[in-house]
Order: structure tokens, then sequence, then C-alpha cells
DNA sequence: TTAATACTTGAATAATTGTTTAATTATTAG
DNA sequence: CTAATAATTAAACAATTATTCAAGTATTAA
């Protein structure tokens, strides 16, 4: 790893993009911590419940985050184990820095 | 690490921000393998020599890159060890993952 | 000094994007 | 069925930001 083509590089950016605003990184950490629904998330994030869900939908496109459907509410968490281990490895670097 | 307060939120997403954008994203990288000159790295990345000292301004003031002036040139490289380290860190996760 | 090179800066533009508001779909309870 | 709750969607708006263009500041060579 050292070479990056550009392909690459927009790939790339498109996730840190996604990382890049306060309110959709608040929301990938709460889904962190375990499955919470749209409505939750909007009420303890103090978002509206329309924010909140098209950053979900950004969050879910890119993979990001899973919903799962329970009754009429939608829980969501990280899309698998993966991606919970490479943000907070993330977070956790740059918290380091600084 | 599991907590994020907002402000921690606000300055995480700062620096995903920043390498949220596929311009910067390839003059980090580039920085990365070595010193490099700004019209190197404009040459050799196909753009205009402002552009690249825009980006280059933000990624100095964030401390993901430093500037070294030799001559009349001015050649970047990752502000140090530890800025390396994690940008290439998050790359290869964020590989793994796509 | 003047001329040339290397890089930066500021203003203007073009494009993107975060947020709101209002309307809409899905699901369940009565 | 209707009413109520949960979430999504579309359109509009406001704000941010990437990029360009033109002018400006260092630094060095002649």
């Amino acid at each position: 790893m050292e070479k990056l083509d550009d392909d690459d590089a927009v790939q790339l950016a498109e996730i840190f993009h996604l990382l890049g605003d306060a309110s959709r990184l608040r929301i990938v950490f709460a889904c962190l911590e375990g499955p919470i629904s749209a409505g939750v998330l909007a009420r303890e994030l103090g978002m509206s419940a329309s924010l909140v869900s098209h950053h979900l939908r950004l969050l879910k496109a890119a993979r990001i985050l899973a919903g799962d459907r329970r009754g009429r509410q939608i829980f969501y968490g990280a899309k698998d184990d993966h991606i919970r281990d490479m943000v907070r490895d993330m977070a956790v670097h740059i918290k380091e820095e600084i």
C-alpha cells in the first residue's frame, strides 16, 4: 500500500467525505454502540427525523450502516464488524493526533 | 474509545473532510512517498499550481502536511510519522472494505 | 538591477451539499 | 376500515467549497 490510482482516490475520498460531516459522524458513532432506531437517533442527537433519514440513506448506500426493520421502527447499526473496527481505529488515530 | 462528544465530532469531521476530496487525497498520498515540491505535485497530478497551493494551505493548517523551503522550491511531506501511519492505515482499512 | 522561476493570495464563479419544510409511504393499533 | 406512529422522499433553500483567473510575493540567476 503506497500507490493510489485515480479511481482509488475517488472511492477513498467518498468514504472520507461521508465521515467528514459532524452530523453524519455523530450518527455513525451512535450506531456503533448498538442498533438504534431512526427516531431515537433523531431525538438523542437533537436532529430532525428528516435530516437523520437523509444521512442514513447516504450511509446505507456507502455500506457503512445497515438498517433492520422491526415493526414500524428501523434499527440501524454498523454494516459489519470490519466497518465498526475501521471507524473506531480511524477515530483513535485522529484523536491521538490532535 | 466509544464516546464521542460534540467537539470531538467536529474536530474529527474536519480531518475526515479534508481527506474527503479526491484532489486533496491525491496530494496527500503523493506527499507520503517523500518530500515533493509544489510545482512537481501540480505537474504530476495534472492540477494548476494555484489549486495545489490552495489545498496545501488547508492541509498545512490542519497539520497533516508540512512545507520545507529549499531555494525557490518548497518541499511538502507528511507533518510527522504518526500522520503518515494514520493516513496509510485508514486507506488500508477502507481499501479492504470496498 | 532586471528577468525568470516557484509558489501564494484574493476575488469571482460554479458546483456541491447540508438542512428545512411539507407531503408521502409503511406498519401497527383500535 | 380509520387513526396514529415511524420513517422516507422531493423540492427548495442556504451555506459551503472546489476551482479558475489574475495579480502578487519570494528567491535566485544573469
